[in-house]
DNA sequence: ACTAACACAGAGGTCCGATGTTTGATGCAT
DNA sequence: ATGCATCAAACATCGGACCTCTGTGTTAGT
């Protein structure tokens, strides 16, 4: 094991053991890497490693700091991964969410607030007013975000922020269909109408029907591709990177 | 952004689009932090921190390689971040645990194969003679993992893993407790029943038993430890780290 | 012709020192 | 009291040097 992985490591374990807590400044490179034994850029690179992983918050100028360790913050590098997982791998994820999303939704019908229905309605009516696709996935999105929250469980959130973004994203070329945004609105109407009754079985039920009907269409249309031999962009073949595309990049 | 950040995404992008697939190799550091515009130090932060994603595998001695993207493997690095998580936040944690486990449990009811089942049963027997509380949790968590794999969902089979192992650990000084093993068994027998007789529905209903349960009795010992004060182990083993130098952050 | 030991080239691992940038704090002038 | 100039501290980035490990081609021995 590398210097460095048995730094980043040592470090995961200092905040574990609560030597360090959540908020807690560490000491300067310099020192930290001095007091490690190991050289600064070794442990510049354990750092990056866990800043990326939302362990550790490096501010430029100022020190590095671990980070609130909050569940919203450490999930968030969850869609990191799921995007760069394949499409032939994906049918997992969106199983994953057919099993989650009703639950969640019962749970959301036992703990929603007036102030959250409300705003439920509110998100309903701005997505029936959404004319361009792009717009309408937003909508959707959003409101099942909002449903989410609604379980006051900030992990929960979080995990079907992640496994449905990408599914989200998928269905940009599905929003343009016609039928699909009044199919979308009618199933979305109904887990408005169980969750304003507090009915955790039928929210359940109604979200039951909802996912699994974009499961099904997604899926119909991702063989549909794939019969049709509309591969995706496949540029070259090569075992190495094409080296004249990766271009000395001075973006931002 | 960083120079470093941006490549960690210009990597990813690379990947995402497909101008660099699983199992490819990338080329030198050298010629990578060449063409790339960057130095080596800046460009190794990044391979760093996606090898740590597990979206890289860095070979000493032979050259850096895209992992195969598979879902288990992605999502391996969930249980890192959830194991930082302050015991505060866990309860969230576990309560989409009960709400996973029961729907997959339903589902492995559909599929699992005459030999999943025997080696369930094999694994009901092992736990009945098991003597020590560490076997007994290896045991339990060994018959819920092979329920999740029954599934044939290797994302979920992740994911449950991720966060049922902190809960898992959590149990070893409960599984000492009097009684606790025979509930345990009566509600593994439970749930292996439902999942021989292929009823989703039992099989969901026994899972929600036992996990509401384990929940509910984990809930009860964390209440008791805080209001007897009893602060977690803060051992004095003096890391390579000095005490000192660790400054309390300004909290705000 | 085959096998095993060797040598080499290439790739990552680690370290160092220097310099640029940003931030937070200090102190002075208004 | 306010605002600005200044400074020190800390991270950002770089380039190079040297080490270690790995894969492979070569060669000596059988």
């Amino acid at each position: 094991m590398s210097v460095t992985d048995s730094t980043i490591v040592k470090i995961r374990d200092l905040i574990m053991s609560g030597q360090i807590k959540p908020g807690d400044r560490l000491p300067p490179e310099q020192e930290l890497a001095l007091s490690m034994g190991i050289s600064r850029s070794s442990l510049r690179e354990a750092v990056k490693a866990l800043s990326q992983a939302k362990v550790l918050d490096v501010r430029r100028g100022d020190g590095t700091y671990v980070t609130s360790l909050e569940p919203q913050l450490l999930l968030s590098g969850l869609s990191f991964v799921i995007d760069l997982m394949e499409d032939r791998t994906l049918a997992d994820i969106f199983e994953v969410r057919r099993l989650l999303e009703p639950s969640s939704t019962a749970l959301a019908a036992q703990r929603i607030t007036d102030v959250q229905l409300e705003a439920l309605r509110a998100s309903m009516v701005s997505m029936r007013e959404a004319h361009d696709p792009e717009e309408l996935v937003i909508r959707d999105m959003d409101f099942h975000a909002q449903i989410a929250e609604a379980t006051g469980n900030t992990s929960l959130c979080s995990i079907l922020d992640a496994i449905s973004s990408r599914a989200v994203r998928a269905r940009v070329w599905r929003a343009s269909m016609v039928g699909m945004k009044t199919m979308t609105l009618s199933a979305h109407q109904l887990i408005l109408e169980a969750l304003t009754d507090r009915d955790p079985a039928l929210a359940h039920a109604a979200a039951t029907v909802h996912v699994s009907e974009s499961e099904r269409w997604l899926n119909e249309h991702l063989a549909m591709r794939k019969n049709q031999g509309k591969s995706p962009v496949r540029s070259n073949i090569h075992n190495q990177i094409d080296r004249t595309q990766i271009e000395p990049g001075v973006e931002s």
